[in-house]
Parts: C-alpha cells; structure tokens; sequence
DNA sequence: TCTGGGGTCCTAGGACCC
DNA sequence: TCTGGGGTCCTAGGACCC
C-alpha cells in the first residue's frame, strides 16, 4: 500500500523565528525584508553566517561563510545573533501544530518534521492536508514552511526542497523523471560536496545522470554508499518515520577559542569544562558511556581526534575527567590548538546496565547528584565557571598582546 | 578579523582469538 | 619457518546532515 508521507520545512527557519520573535518585543522592523543574518560571534571567531535574508541573498552572501566576508559583500549588512531558546520554542510551536494531525510524527531536525498519514487522512486527500498545514502555519506562527508531498521520506524532503518560500509540492513516483532527474546531483540528499566531484569526473551531472548509472559500478566505487545514492536517485526510500524520540549515540561538547592555544594547562582546564558539561548532559539522558574522545583542531583546521576505552561505563565527572585528561596527555604535540572538543560514545541506558561492583563509586554519584540539581536549578553556568574563566583569560590575552 | 556546533554512519587497518 | 580464514573489538579519520 502506497504511504502518505508529508515532509515540512521551516523557510529561513533561524532568520524567520529571530523576526518573528523580535517584532512580537516591540522592534520595528521585519529583518526579512532588509539585509541582515544570523550569525555567530566574530569576536570568539565562530562568525559564520548561519541564515541570511533574502535581500542579503541577492548580495551573494552564502551560508557557513565568514560574516567578514559577507560583509564586504553588502557593506548595509545587519546582523543578529543566534538565540537558541527562541528557535526550540517555535520548534516546539510547529511540532505541537503538526501533532495534531497524526500521531505518526518524526522531528528530523530543530525544522523539519516528517509526518506519515497513511492511517490518519480519515478520508481526506493528503495535497488537502498538506495545504492547510501550509496555511495554518503561517496564520498562527506567523512564519512560512514548505511541505513536501509523496509517498516516502526521501521524495518529501526532495520536493519540500523545490521552489520557496511558503509553498506546497508533490513528488510522486511517476513525477521522478520530470521534477528531479533535471537537478544538478549535489542537489540529491547526502551528496555532498566531496561526492560531487568524484560523480563529475565519472561524467555524472544531474540526478537522472546518477539513477540511469549502473548500480553495481556505483557499488564497487563507493561502497555502501553507492547503494544509497543509486536508491535515492531513482526515489527509492523505505526507511519509515519514526515517531519514539531515540536515545542519543553520543553526547559531545565543543568550543571554538578566543585565541590559538598552545598552554597544555589551558587546554586541559577547557577539557575539564567541557566534560563536566559532556557528563551532565549524558547524566540528564539517564545513559553512562564507555568510550570518551577527545577532538583537537589546528589552527590550520587540521583535525586530530584520539578515543580511549573507559574502564566501566559511567556518567561520572570524574571518570570522563581522568580519562579526557589521559587522552590529551597522549595525543597533545604542541601545535597551536583552534577548538577543543570531548565526546563520550558508546552509550547505554543507566537502567538496564547492572553497574559493576567496582564501578559503582557511591561516593562520586552523589557528589554528581548535588551538584547536578544545583545546575538544573540556577542554570548550568552557577556550576561551571572555571571552563568560562579560562575562555575570558584567554579573551584577555588576546586584547593585551594587541594586533 | 577567515572558516560553528550538534550529531549519525561508514571504512580501513590492526590486535587478538579460535 | 611457512602459512588459513572468520569473527569481534578498537581506533582514527572522514563523509554527510541541519
């Protein structure tokens, strides 16, 4: 039996909410229809820009690129920073909206939501469906969405893709070969920007290039991978929509620096703040990990991560601590360090495991416990301070040693 | 003043065991 | 002193997504 799958996708999702939020406070103006973007802090070197207007848009300025380079691109450039509370309330608003609709729901990311309405049309037709969603959102949040319409995930996604803002597409199988074949292949989910030139060079261009290629060539040259990106490109999609919220499969914190580091008593003190937030995140989802990695990035961009096995699965502090600082010792060759993360992998639900005897420091949980609530009740940073301090040491020395 | 931070999944090579 | 495979686990790195 054919599924009917709806696919929607918030337009300008961080731009859009940063509007809506702040004409409801009193501003003015509609940040949409000026030049302007949602951007990162240039001051801590994380300004890229993460969402851009329309009208910035047509200035040329690009997601992901640096906010100086947008700027010299519209010298009128307004930008606004990322608030995240505000862009998982209005998540949250869309995702209630939709729920209403069928229990069938999966959250894809902070704006995208897949709905399966096979068993919840209640004899509707699905178009009709995905045209009211389209309108009440917009009456009732006041920000647009395109839904996709087709009967698997992929084709969704792929025709919520199609012309914007605020519309509403079909893709159904027998539309394949009009609608997507024409498209350039990097528009193909998962085809990103490292495939492309690998697809060029086999002369592969456009999404019907890729269907039309021979599956078992595409599979002796990528793999697995050359499975997935032949399915997709013929509309292939039987993965269903998964409406239970999964435990995490990592749970990982980052930080760009103020400032290249090169002080090992530095970076260990930021490893320390990272994996008290790393642990109580993971203590918040009720997991313990096994296995803590520590990521490192050159100011040269260059990438080094190292991972080591924890001796009992835990969510102590201490235990990721000890292990994270092992790791650094390790793998630390004095370079010049950009940005410091931990992750913890490997990770299981706390009640199913049977702790070990020699795990089970009483002690430490309940230290983790105190300070955990304390956290959960004054906010994470009445905790977490020396990670902070650290990170404003070395905004200070940046500013004392000057350009 | 150049380049975020959160994830998932896959691969290739090595260690180790039978 | 010449040599097998199958399986699992671990590690480092890299692809992709939003």
């Amino acid at each position: 039996m054919e599924r009917k799958i709806l696919h929607v996708d918030v337009n300008n999702a961080f731009l859009s909410w940063t509007a809506v939020y702040m004409l409801k406070n009193g501003y003015k103006t509609d940040i949409r229809t000026i030049p302007s973007i949602i951007g990162g802090d240039e001051e801590r070197r994380s300004g890229i820009v993460l969402a851009k207007s329309p009208i910035a848009k047509k200035f040329g300025v690009v997601t992901g690129e640096p906010i100086y380079f947008a700027r010299k691109k519209c010298n009128k450039l307004e930008v606004f920073p990322v608030n995240f509370e505000v862009f998982n309330k209005y998540s949250n608003d869309l995702f209630m909206l939709l729920s209403q609709y069928t229990d069938k729901i999966e959250r894809f990311s902070i704006d995208e939501c897949f709905l399966d309405l096979t068993h919840f049309l209640n004899g509707r037709k699905l178009i009709d469906v995905a045209y009211e969603i389209n309108k009440r959102v917009e009456n009732e949040l006041n920000f647009t969405v395109n839904v996709g319409v087709s009967s698997n995930k992929l084709l969704a996604k792929m025709a919520s893709d199609f012309e914007k803002p605020n519309k509403v597409h079909t893709l159904y199988e027998d539309e394949i070969e009009d609608k997507m074949w024409p498209l350039p292949v990097s528009d193909l989910f998962m085809i990103g920007r490292k495939t492309v030139p690998k697809l060029y060079n086999l002369g592969i261009k456009t999404i019907g290039d890729l269907a039309k290629t021979d599956k078992d060539f595409l599979v002796k040259r990528f793999g697995k991978f050359g499975i997935m990106m032949w399915d997709y490109a013929n509309g292939i999609d039987e993965s269903e929509v998964r409406e239970k919220i999964e435990d995490p499969k990592s749970i990982g914190n980052s930080v760009t620096l103020p400032a290249d580091v090169t002080n090992i008593e530095q970076i260990e003190k930021i490893v320390v703040a990272l994996c008290e937030q790393v642990s109580f995140r993971l203590r918040k989802h009720r997991l313990i990990a096994k296995t803590v990695n520590v990521q490192l990035r050159t100011k040269d961009f260059k990438d080094y991560s190292h991972q080591k096995q924890l001796k009992f699965e835990t969510s102590s502090t201490k235990e990721i601590i000890e292990t994270s600082k092992e790791i650094l010792a390790e793998m630390y060759n004095g370079e010049p360090i950009r940005l410091i993360g931990v992750r913890v992998d490997n990770l299981e639900s706390k009640d199913e495991v049977q702790l070990s005897i020699f795990s089970n420091n009483e002690k430490q949980d309940k230290i983790d416990k105190v300070l955990d609530n304390l956290k959960n009740k004054y906010g994470y940073n009445s905790i977490t301070r020396a990670g902070k301090l650290e990170v404003e040491n070395i905004v200070k020395g940046k500013e004392k040693r000057g350009k």
